[in-house]
DNA sequence: TCCTTATATCAACTTTTTTTGATTAATAAA
DNA sequence: TTTATTAATCAAAAAAAGTTGATATAAGGA
């Protein structure tokens, strides 16, 4: 009945604590709430949703990101931030699928 | 196609914060992980497994504990830690399941 | 070109989290 | 009893993360 999973290694703990991190802030999982709600924003589109400074929103946006459950593409001036699902799934919960994710496997 | 979702307030973010705080931290996936393996240990035989000091492991048994994510039982003098799958599975994917929970639709 | 807008980044500062070593309390055993 | 063991907690120090306001860069429009 017990399977033979490969012995996780310090590595794989220390990618998962960096997107942990990355959503251990509830701002941070708001700004993913909002940007998975329009489907897409760039970061003055989120300024006008959310209470903070736009160097504040960089910040956590870049954290966001760089833990890859974040997508950015520039048009222009703009950078379009956008959900990576990918991302989002390997780690969360079904459960917690509505509030962060796209894909049709939730929220039917 | 898309449902109503309740609109998620600023109370669910701080609830999740709190969630994934515990889990940001590398040495706690490790301690988690060692729980879920051995069932159950107590601080002592943890200690065994992984180089930390006595008080330092209190410290983070506490974080995991308060977030949810463990349950602890006193025999005497031991306290045994060992895993609140409930707890674990509200928040984290089927593909973590392996490191850290025990019920059945793991593993297999 | 010059000006404006969007956004990233930087350095200084503040706040939060973690670590350390000591102390305390509770149990058990000699 | 006295002593040893287990483990939580505390205060001080250290480290990490977040905030602030300023600056820099790049694109677009006048």
């Amino acid at each position: 009945m017990t399977t033979q999973i490969p012995v996780p290694t310090e590595e794989t703990f220390v990618k998962y604590e960096k997107k942990f991190k990355a959503l251990a802030d509830h701002k941070r999982l708001e700004i993913l709430h909002l940007i998975q709600q329009h489907g897409s924003l760039c970061v003055c589109d989120l300024a006008e949703h959310i209470d903070m400074s736009q160097s504040k929103l960089s910040y956590h946006l870049k954290q966001l990101l760089d833990a890859g459950f974040l997508n950015v593409e520039k048009k222009g001036t703009w950078n379009y931030y956008s959900i990576k699902d990918e991302g989002v799934n390997e780690v969360l919960s079904p459960a917690l699928c509505c509030l962060f994710r796209n894909d049709e496997q939730c929220c039917e």
